[in-house]
DNA sequence: TGTACATCAGTGAACGCGCGTTCACTGATGTAC
DNA sequence: TGTACATCAGTGAACGCGCGTTCACTGATGTAC
């Protein structure tokens, strides 16, 4: 902790955070390798040492937020076991709430800031586990019936697209505040995935109805 | 067209056009003013005379790309007047297409590049009038039976956020293998649809049902 | 325990680059009389 | 139709900036004997 050492310890990671904060502080355009040296309190050359590139360091951080989504998503699974449907609500819910958090960290995790994916084997671990794990739960809202039955990779995608869209329009305000004014964030996701459900999802769905009335 | 003239004629547009080139080029990281002013064939501050700084040139830009969105779903709103839901999901198709097509000028004009976008009213008028459209297409699929009753805004917002999510997932190569060779991008979006409407779209839904079986 | 040495993790100067923007200017065009 | 002049739409030099990256270096640490 001492701010002297010349060895600083745990440089890799602090670049890492140094990276998120930066993108909640200023945002996207201010990430440089220079800056994140600087908010790190460290030369200017110190991060070439632990990344070849500043493409690696942004993979290291887009890693980062893929690990965060993984560990909401686990915590949620655990939270909710008893209701699948609240499962797949609570899980659109942690996505989105990543998004309103920690916006550019968010879009430099998902938008494809970083170039070649396929050159960081841990990002692409740690992107596929998550996926699975929204697959797990689709799987499991299945079984109960609140999912139609089919492929579930496919569902999962659909969904998975679906809050990857929500929440850049709701995070840019591209949605008019005539509806905005009328929903909370999360009653607009609920309303969206009751779209996707046979079964009603709590809370009441604004007077969507499956059937025609 | 003579290259020669002082005067170019309608640089306005002209630079609209050759920032799209750049985009699709070179992507985004290469768009910059002076490229743009080069690759119209005209001094790197020509573009001041018409925009007041580089923000103003990429809503221009992000302009045009919804433009030509509009133009698309009002070609498909024309053409599919006999089916609802083949109008859903050409017009579906449509957003991906552009999305396909030119990806940057795609997530210029989508993905929040432009910042204070209050300030171009243009591009807000533009983007509502898009939206307008989408909520005509769900209104009249409501009226059908295709879709489920409930506000037409807030559905068709649940229809874009899909879209809005699937391109990107789509094109940066975010969808596991596994199920890119199994789907082409046509068949996932019919698919991803069929689950938020109440009667099967074509093409057929690959196994996916409404009820349990 | 002490010492020699390889390795690791930093430093700071320097490079070349392209960028956005300002400025004083000039060539071309449109308009009033 | 001709002319004077305002305005418009360009030019090119110059500015200051922060960036990514390389380089020769050095201080700190770990290890073999």
């Amino acid at each position: 902790m001492s701010k002297k050492k010349y060895h600083h310890g745990d440089l890799k990671n602090a670049l890492i955070e140094a990276g998120i904060e930066i993108l909640a502080k200023d945002g996207l355009g201010a990430l440089s390798l220079r800056e994140v040296a600087r908010q790190a309190g460290v030369s200017h050359t110190a991060p070439y040492a632990h990344y070849t590139d500043k493409q690696a360091l942004i993979a290291a951080i887009a890693t980062a937020g893929y690990e965060k989504l993984y560990a909401k998503l686990a915590d949620v699974i655990q939270r909710c076991q008893a209701s699948p449907a609240q499962q797949l609500v609570e899980a659109g819910w942690a996505y989105l709430e990543f998004a309103f958090d920690e916006p550019d960290h968010f879009k430099i995790t998902f938008s494809g800031v970083i170039e070649k994916e396929k050159d960081y084997p841990a990002f692409v671990e740690i992107s596929q586990k998550s996926f699975k794990l929204v697959v797990k739960i689709i799987e499991t809202c299945q079984q109960t019936g609140v999912l139609p039955v089919g492929p579930s990779d496919l569902i999962a995608v659909s969904v998975w697209s679906l809050l990857h869209g929500l929440a850049p329009l709701i995070l840019e305000e591209q949605i008019s505040h005539t509806i905005l004014d009328r929903y909370t964030s999360k009653e607009i996701l609920v309303v969206s995935l009751n779209l996707m459900t046979q079964v009603k999802l709590d809370p009441p769905a604004f007077g969507l109805e499956t059937e025609q009335t």
